[in-house]
DNA sequence: CCACTAACCTGTAGGC
DNA sequence: TGCCTACAGGTTAGTG
């Protein structure tokens, strides 16, 4: 599910509602997820109240009272949903899954406002996991990521330094959450199509000798921003079962340009290329071999 | 340091 | 309906 426009969604979503929100009880259904929970992480959350939420490339953060952090990454298959809560206008009430076994861990939390609720992680593949420091920094996972890919600090400029040298193909460079933090597999297809870039080019090729970005690469800076942008403005993307904390489900994946649609024509403007699907370092990427190049 | 593969785990879609 | 295979939004450990 989760690339940075889903988990920016699932932030948004939550934001509201565990803002101010004291945890009285939390439940561990099982001793892991990808990873052992912290030692800890029940104890720590009880009895704290969350101040504030935030999000760092694919990763939520949970700040609470007590000053410590609580982050949490959703894998391939994590999504948060909250029950026993009454919303305010009726028709955004939530009906609970059905399917609760792989529900891993559950809150309740008691909102000032909006009173009691359970807010459940449920994770069928168990590739996510959460993690809790003293202080956010103390975080091995949020040390070393690239630049925010919506924030000032990410560039062409910016780019061209981490693309120098690299014979890796731009697919898997885009990818390197080291080079641009919160990309992943259908959005850097997207992106790579919107600059009209061949996903199995060297990545250094689009660096000038001087160190200096190309034209080709400021396009490449812009349609990874403009597809983040659009896809959180649809609520992120919804293949299988993606729903927000509040039940819905995003929009995106109607304007994938090239994703999962392999055969299908090129939807840029003129092109009469058909879009392809190839695998690199094992995962599928799609293409149009007559615009991207 | 770089580049690539296998592995983690479950569910689902498609072919027969 | 059932069985089998391929594949799925991510990241890490291991190899060369």
């Amino acid at each position: 599910m989760p690339e940075l426009p889903e988990v920016e969604t699932v932030r948004r979503g939550l934001e509201p509602y565990v803002t101010g929100a004291h945890i009285d009880k939390v439940t561990l259904n099982r001793k892991d997820l990808r990873f052992p929970f912290p030692e800890g992480f029940k104890a720590a959350l009880e009895g704290a109240t969350i101040e504030s939420t935030g999000r760092r490339a694919k990763y939520l953060l949970f700040r609470l009272s007590t000053g410590k952090t609580w982050l949490s990454h959703l894998g391939m298959t994590g999504a948060y949903r909250f029950e026993d809560f009454k919303f305010k206008e009726p028709s955004r009430y939530y009906e609970p899954d059905e399917d609760r076994k792989h529900d891993h861990l559950v809150l309740e939390l008691t909102h000032p406002e909006h009173g009691s609720m359970k807010l459940i992680y449920n994770d069928a593949r168990r590739f996510g996991f959460v993690d809790l420091y003293e202080h956010e920094a103390d975080s091995p996972y949020l040390e070393g990521l690239g630049p925010e890919p919506l924030s000032n600090a990410f560039n062409a400029a910016e780019m061209a330094e981490r693309f120098a040298g690299k014979k890796a193909p731009m697919k898997a460079a885009l990818l390197d959450q080291r080079v641009v933090a919160g990309l992943g597999n259908i959005y850097v297809s997207e992106a790579l199509h919107r600059a009209h870039i061949r996903p199995d080019i060297e990545a250094r090729t689009l660096v000038l000798k001087s160190g200096k970005p190309s034209k080709r690469l400021e396009d490449l800076a812009d349609g990874v921003r403009t597809v983040l942008i659009e896809a959180i403005d649809a609520g992120g993307s919804t293949l299988r079962d993606f729903r927000n904390a509040e039940g819905n489900s995003g929009y995106f994946q109607h304007r994938f340009a090239v994703y999962d649609r392999e055969s299908e024509p090129c939807p840029t403007p003129g092109c009469r290329g058909v879009i392809k699907r190839i695998v690199q370092s094992g995962r599928s990427t799609f293409f149009c071999p007559v615009c991207q190049h």
